[in-house]
DNA sequence: TAAACACCCTGAAGCGGCTTCAGGGTCAAG
DNA sequence: CTTGACCCTGAAGCCGCTTCAGGGTGTTTA
């Protein structure tokens, strides 16, 4: 099958295959001798499928290359991958507290302006003034995207 | 003051003050005539502290560049700061409940595998090969960071 | 007085995970 | 024979910095 048809079969775009083609989460398909374009089979789409569900879970490139590798090494222990997902779990689970003492920031800040008057008086500009209390919030980053 | 010393005030590092000049949160600051160094005042830390906090709340430059120019037109009416605080809590209220989803899916995923084998009989990797309920995360991204 | 070291400068590139753009070739339908 | 859908490549853009390369300045100490 082409490009797009993959792309359409995993669910993502085609710039997104040829990216990971690119850097090596796919690896390069065979070509058509007449046209160059690239021609794929049902193990290409396993393997992008799998991809797409890692990235879908937020995983980082390095975690899925670890599994993928993991996957051809049937004979191999799965300590490792059970390690992976423990760590990861704990990245989403880290940055799901900042987020939500970063919520609670906002919902105070907003209660400072409860009844619109001007700028100069609004206590959200005087409030965004003041230190706010050390959270370290996006100092020790886990890997896991933010809000916007 | 120079810049390390203002970069020390406002828990930042010197790098972070020329960007924020570079792409104007930060206004560019007079310079000492003999060795060209930049010379900052107590107004430059105010505007400096107010970014880092807006930061902290993980607002995009843009959305800080609001609330700037909120702040300097002390007459106009504040509805539009509330507007733009609300929505950014929405966002963020928003990625935490994507996070949550993605956490769940990782606890039920980390099940799959709860006495270590062979990778070819991992519940995790076959789990990752399957399909997974469409939940629409990481599609329309909010602008919050995510977990890596 | 000279070397060591802390601090300052600039401009460019790198990070991740794509997306978008510019400029082109291929192919089937009407 | 032209339209429009699809394919190709390489480079740049996105965000918010951080890092690097290559240099100048300023104080302290041996």
């Amino acid at each position: 099958m082409k490009i797009g048809e993959l792309a359409k079969k995993a669910k993502c775009t085609v710039e997104t295959i040829r990216y990971y083609e690119k850097v090596g989460l796919l690896p390069a398909s065979s070509r058509d001798n007449i046209n160059n374009y690239r021609l794929y089979n049902k193990s290409h789409l396993e393997r992008l499928t799998f991809v797409r569900h890692c990235r879908a879970l937020a995983m980082s490139h390095e975690e899925i290359l670890v599994l993928l590798q993991a996957r051809n090494q049937p004979a191999q222990k799965c300590d490792s991958i059970d390690q992976l997902i423990d760590d990861h779990l704990q990245h989403v689970t880290v940055r799901i507290k900042e987020l939500q003492k970063l919520e609670a920031q906002l919902l105070k800040l907003r209660l400072q302006c409860q009844t619109p008057t001007d700028s100069q008086h609004c206590g959200i500009l005087q409030d965004l003034e003041q230190a706010i209390e050390d959270n370290s919030t996006d100092k020790n980053f886990s890997h896991v995207a933010g809000s916007h």
